[in-house]
DNA sequence: TTGGCGCTGTTATATTATAACATTTTGACA
DNA sequence: TGTCAAAATGTTATAATATAACAGCGCCAA
């Protein structure tokens, strides 16, 4: 891992909500960074790797916080429309589902996109 | 539904993959759309009502085709990665399995995003 | 030691989306 | 029918997100 990816890495490592390119980019300036291209160039080499993942809903990203995610499993997006926070987590059964979803039409399923927005448990416990 | 509206959707109707929103402002350029507020304005409408979804991983728009989704079902949609078209269909099973992924976890589900990525049957059919 | 490849820096620009405000149209109802 | 408020529209400007193009550097394998 190189050091910018190092640092785009842990910057987003600490973060319990997906941040954007430009988020970091203000983050990493004391580290040096100076133009976007720094943090894309690192974030499309973390995101290859599986490192980190692209929240579509929220033009953001995040840590990856599963182990299993891309071997046979698919990552769930749950964001929080009042805290932001992200929470991933991984489900086999969703991934075989999916496939064969496509399967049945004739799709060759590759890269799939589940995000989910509502109201996190913490939020909803904040409203009683 | 207003003349701005009317002139999205049936753009939109039209096409088997989804248009950005500077494609339709393009496309609607004889029909009077000078700046690109016109196609959001519009678009924001169409989607409120359930006309249009927007796909996040292309930035893109598309009509809804489908007339059972949002009442317990959910969109999925396929998108083919070499010819672009997006195919839309609903899932009802889908949609309980993600309300109840999120229940367990104490999430209240809204929206939900699903969009595959891969290859679509008659792109594989010609490369057989 | 050198030659290539991957990473880096930098400037410029493309693409996507919204803010702010003035004007016009629409439609309910007196 | 007149009138007023709400909704829709037009327009300019700008914000936010993302990539192109090219030059330079550093590492390391032959």
């Amino acid at each position: 891992m190189t050091r910018n990816e190092a640092l785009v890495y842990q910057l987003l490592s600490a973060s319990d909500r997906p941040l954007s390119a430009y988020n970091i980019l203000d983050a990493l300036r004391d580290d040096g960074f100076k133009a976007p291209l720094q943090v894309y160039r690192a974030l499309t080499k973390l995101i290859e790797r599986g490192a980190v993942h692209r929240i579509e809903s929220v033009n953001g990203f995040v840590a990856c916080r599963q182990h299993d995610c891309g071997d046979n499993a698919v990552s769930i997006f749950m964001l929080c429309e009042r805290c932001e926070r992200a929470e991933e987590f991984t489900d086999a059964g969703l991934d075989a589902t999916l496939n064969s979803l496509g399967r049945l039409r004739g799709f060759a399923a590759g890269h799939k996109v589940i995000e989910i927005t509502g109201i996190c448990a913490a939020c909803l416990d904040e409203a009683h």
